[in-house]
DNA sequence: ATAGCTATTCTAACGTTGTTAGATCCCGAG
DNA sequence: CTCGGGATCTAACAACGTTAGAATAGCTAT
């Protein structure tokens, strides 16, 4: 039975090299190139064997965007530890996301595609959620200022950040100038936090 | 020779059902319901048909997410002239985009996905580009405020729609509470540009 | 009215996709 | 050494977008 664990081992090995080649695949070719077939042959093997680690496509491709999220997280929570001053705790990740954003576009556009189930979507990208209201209550502590709600100022924040983030693939805009709009657009939030954070702004 | 018009009249009638068709079958059954043979097959004609009207299927998407911008378009200048105030005057149109995306989900989802040209769907998108950049000219004036960037201020504001307008998609979110987020997220960007109309926003 | 041309439509097929069934092969256990 | 079970392959299916070529319809001109 002492082969059983190594059994497991090296499945696990071929798993993680079939998810390796597809996101390889994927940012150098685009969604178009990425296969089963491909993808099989890229670890010289035949389109079934795919399916012995995933139930279907959608699987693999559910893999790829769960790396997506861990790999965006953790370039935004590295951004917020240089950050220095209290405001760029929050800019800081924000520009990493949209910088990660400009280097996997089609990554990105797979994280926020449609086709892939969007429940799965939510669930992946829930630890940068957490993230982000750590991020955010902390911001607003350190301010000395409660947020009425700080779950929707998030939502608000994180909407935000995905439109310009997406804006920046169109190639009349860029990520360089998505990158300036989403700093802009935060800062007018936090200005707004500071000044009105019961969340109630006046009309006229 | 007087026969040449009306063919050329049939040929259109027959691309529109086509279009009116595909809209249907795509907003009832989703993206992947929406197939050539689907199609041809509504209007009682063989799949090779389509191709007489349409050069591939990326240019019957495209058609599709062309009819997608200009009904938008409608609806946000429609709510742009029944609002009263000022501010109602951008944010009526705010509240149509959500709304529009939620009434049409499958169509909103086509209209922003990476497999049509981004080219041309910023193309179809121009009419609103212009409508929107209009009523924040508009909006300013009427404020007396003069931005220092009406284009930076109108892509924010598209972007930050975009992304909370998306964000209604998930089921653990709605459109509801999305047309409220993007309501809050427009308060506090009209705020900002009324108190820092130059765009330059102090930090902490 | 009829013969012929042209545009329209259909049938049939190709290559590719995701996916599954069954044969085959290999490797470890008794 | 044999045998059993998991791993892998071959072959195939249905459905897709797309194209070529046959058939058919309808208009025009005699």
């Amino acid at each position: 039975m002492s082969t059983g664990t190594r059994r497991e081992r090296e499945r696990a090995t071929v798993r993680e090299s079939m998810v390796a080649v597809a996101l390889a695949l994927l940012e150098r070719e685009g969604a178009a190139a990425l296969t089963v077939r491909r993808v099989a042959g890229e670890v010289e093997y035949t389109a079934p064997v795919v399916y012995q680690h995933f139930a279907n496509k959608q699987a693999l491709l559910l893999a790829l965007v769960e790396v997506g999220y861990e790999r965006l997280r953790e370039r935004m929570a590295a951004a917020a530890r240089t950050a220095t001053t209290t405001d760029d705790r929050l800019l800081a990740p924000t520009g990493a996301y949209v910088r990660f954003a400009g280097d996997n576009p089609h990554l990105y556009a797979l994280m926020n595609n449609t086709a892939v189930d969007p429940h799965d979507r939510f669930r992946a990208a829930a630890p940068i959620t957490r993230l982000v209201v750590d991020l955010m209550t902390g911001w607003a502590a350190e301010h000395g200022v409660v947020l009425a709600s700080p779950v929707e100022a998030c939502e608000v924040a994180w909407g935000t950040l995905y439109g310009i983030a997406s804006l920046g693939q169109l190639d009349t805009i860029g990520f360089d100038r998505a990158a300036h709009l989403a700093d802009r657009a935060l800062r007018a939030l936090m200005l707004t936090w500071r000044t009105h954070p019961d969340g109630d702004y006046p009309a006229a």
